[in-house]
Order: structure tokens, then C-alpha cells, then sequence
DNA sequence: GTCTATAGGTCGATAGAC
DNA sequence: GTCTATCGACCTATAGAC
């Protein structure tokens, strides 16, 4: 079982690389270099470069998936549901920072039924988003905006997250998680209560 | 000056073609088949595939760098500028959809002296946006959140935006920019203001 | 499980004919 | 201003020794 954590450690390389440079401008030289062994020894633990970047992609928008439902099966209010949601999106985001980078910009190096997984996991993660927005809207608690752009507006944030907070690692995950919650919802502006 | 308009064509297709693939994914031949010629014929209107990249980029930023200087040098309150810098945003989106893929995913691939004054205009936008973020709570009309979270929801919204509105052409451009405005700053939750 | 060597293909870019 | 032909570099992946 040895041979796992050997590719464990590869895909976890290759996130960090696929982060930084992208998925095409990343060769097996370079992530054998950073394992510190030679471009033909990766292939006793991998098929091939492509294997590298599906697995990553699909864990991940798998717990994408199975976090939604989880939330969006309780009866809780649209907005409640919707908080929860931000903050599980969080979390994702802080557990697989690396991987985010390539889930947003290299799934288009996906192919055949990988690709097609993908792109349907993607469209029921929106498609449960916007779902409670609506249902927000007919409950009252949401403006009655096009729900849209207040899907893509909160949904570009926290899908960008992933390039940002690693930044700004002073933000601690708890502060971010309130205020993120708190702007998205209700905006930057003070509202006068008088 | 038949070649400079050549050129432009190359340049927007290689826009169209980055968009969709990213910029490594992109070889001078399907360039070259999407304009109908050969890829040595390009090599007649443009000295390499990597300046095709800056020129895109760099023309892009500069008028952000431009646009954003306008609107802060004048003396309005910080709310009001905020607005006056998500329409402006918004505008360019608009106008230059595609390059924005390659200045928000591909900027990456530029080098030396490009980089340098693409990292440094970007750079420069955001300082501004966050010093009017600043002024707001100063002023008393922005929340007094961490100024670096609100930023980024705002500034990760505006900058996803080439991916999703062309997807989205029934949403007028007008009715984009009156709610964008709206539910960036105030949010999407109902306010009881009775 | 890592290595060297290399197959077989594609890349960006150039030379030179028309 | 476009073409054909091609160079040298680099790519992913495989074969086979150790």
C-alpha cells in the first residue's frame, strides 16, 4: 500500500503546480523534479498526466456535491440554507486550496466521461444554489432581484476564494467565514436602523 | 496600414481562442486554421505568440489603470465613486469580454518587463479600490468590516464577470449594472424598514 | 521503484520560393 | 502576404536494465 502514498504525494505536487502555472504549462519534468526523482518514475504510480488532473478534479466536485445535497435535503428556511451553504463552500475552499485552482481553470482538459461528470456535477451544484435562492425570494427573506446575478455574484466569490485567502492568511478562518457570510447576505453599506 | 488591421484580426481571434482553451492550450496552428491561413503566415503581422498575449493584456489593463484614476481624482463621497467604479468595470467587461480570460488566467505566462507593468497596474487598481473602500467607513456608509473581505467579494465578482454574462444575453446590460450595483453593495436580503 | 535511453509526436519559429 | 519545408527543442509515455 506503500505505492498510494506515493501517488497521494503526486497528486498533491501537482495541484500545487496546476495552481501556479496551469495544467498545460506543467510537464511531467517539472513534477518529477519537485518529487525529486525522474519523469519516467511517476508513470509506476500513474497512468498519465490527464489521470492526474481528473482524479483531483472529481474528488473534489464530489464533496461539492454530496456537502449540497446534504444541506439543501434539511427543512430549513431558504435563508438559513443559504448561509450554510457559503460556509460549507468555505470550508471546501480552505481543505483544497490547491486543487480549487484547477476545478475552476483546467476542467476544460478534461475529457470524455470525465469531462461529462464534471460539467453535470457543476450544473446540480448551481442548479440546488439557485434553487434556494428562488425559494428565499418566494419565502420574502430575499430581494426580489434577478436571481442570476445574485447567484453568480455570490457564487464567483466563493468560487475564487481559493486564490485569495491564502493570501491573506492573518484573516482567521472563523472572522472570514462571518464577515464573507455577512457581506455576501447583506451587503457592504451601513443601513440606518433610526 | 493594411497589416496593422491584419494584425487586429489576429489578435481577436487569438482572444477567442485563449478564452475558450487558455493560453498554453493554444498552438499557432489552430490559430492559424481559425484564420484561414497557414502558421508561418502569421509570423508576418506578429513577432511571437508570446507578444500577441502582452498586447492583449497590457492594452486591457491600461484602461482599467486609466479609467479607475478618473473616477478617484474626482471629490465625491466614497459610496458614490464605489458605484461609479463597479459600472465602470462592468463597461470594460463588456467590451473586451474575451480578453479578460487571458488577463485574469494567462498573465501568468507573461515575462520580464510585460509582467512587471501588468503586476504593477493590477496592483495599482487595487490599492485605489480599497482606499475608497476605506474612505467609506470613514465617511460612515460602509459597514466596518475587514476592508480586505470586502474587497475581494466585490473585486472576485467584477472579475468573473467575462465568464458568465455572455451566457446570460437576455440580461440587459442596463438592468446588469442597476442590479450589480445593488446587490454588491446592499446585498440580497430583504431589509425590514418598517 | 528508480534509472537511462529513446520512440513518436507536436511545439514555436525561420528560410526561401512564388 | 501566403505558401511549403523544415529545424531544434520539448512534450508524454514506454522499454528494459538494475
Amino acid at each position: 500500500m506503500k505505492k498510494k502514498i506515493r501517488k497521494k504525494e503526486i497528486l498533491k505536487t501537482a495541484a500545487g503546480l496546476f495552481k501556479e502555472k496551469g495544467y498545460n504549462a506543467v510537464t511531467m519534468r517539472d513534477l518529477a523534479k519537485e518529487m525529486d526523482i525522474k519523469a519516467a518514475s511517476l508513470y509506476n504510480h500513474i497512468d498519465s498526466k490527464q489521470q492526474i488532473l481528473s482524479e483531483l478534479i472529481l474528488e473534489v466536485a464530489q464533496r461539492f456535491t454530496e456537502g449540497m445535497d446534504k444541506i439543501d435535503c434539511k427543512e430549513n428556511p431558504a435563508l438559513e440554507k443559504l448561509e450554510e451553504v457559503i460556509e460549507f463552500h468555505i470550508d471546501i475552499t480552505l481543505s483544497y486550496t490547491d486543487v480549487l485552482a484547477s476545478l475552476n481553470n483546467d476542467w476544460m482538459h478534461l475529457e470524455n466521461q470525465e469531462l461529462e461528470d464534471y460539467l453535470m456535477m457543476r450544473q446540480r451544484y448551481e442548479d440546488n444554489f439557485k434553487t434556494i435562492i428562488k425559494k428565499g425570494i418566494e419565502e420574502g427573506s430575499i430581494q426580489h432581484y434577478n436571481e442570476e446575478i445574485m447567484l453568480f455574484s455570490i457564487l464567483s466569490t466563493l468560487r475564487t476564494l481559493y486564490l485569495w485567502y491564502p493570501k491573506k492568511e492573518k484573516i482567521k478562518a472563523e472572522i472570514l467565514k462571518e464577515q464573507m457570510v455577512d457581506t455576501l447576505l447583506y451587503g457592504l453599506v451601513r443601513r440606518n436602523l433610526t
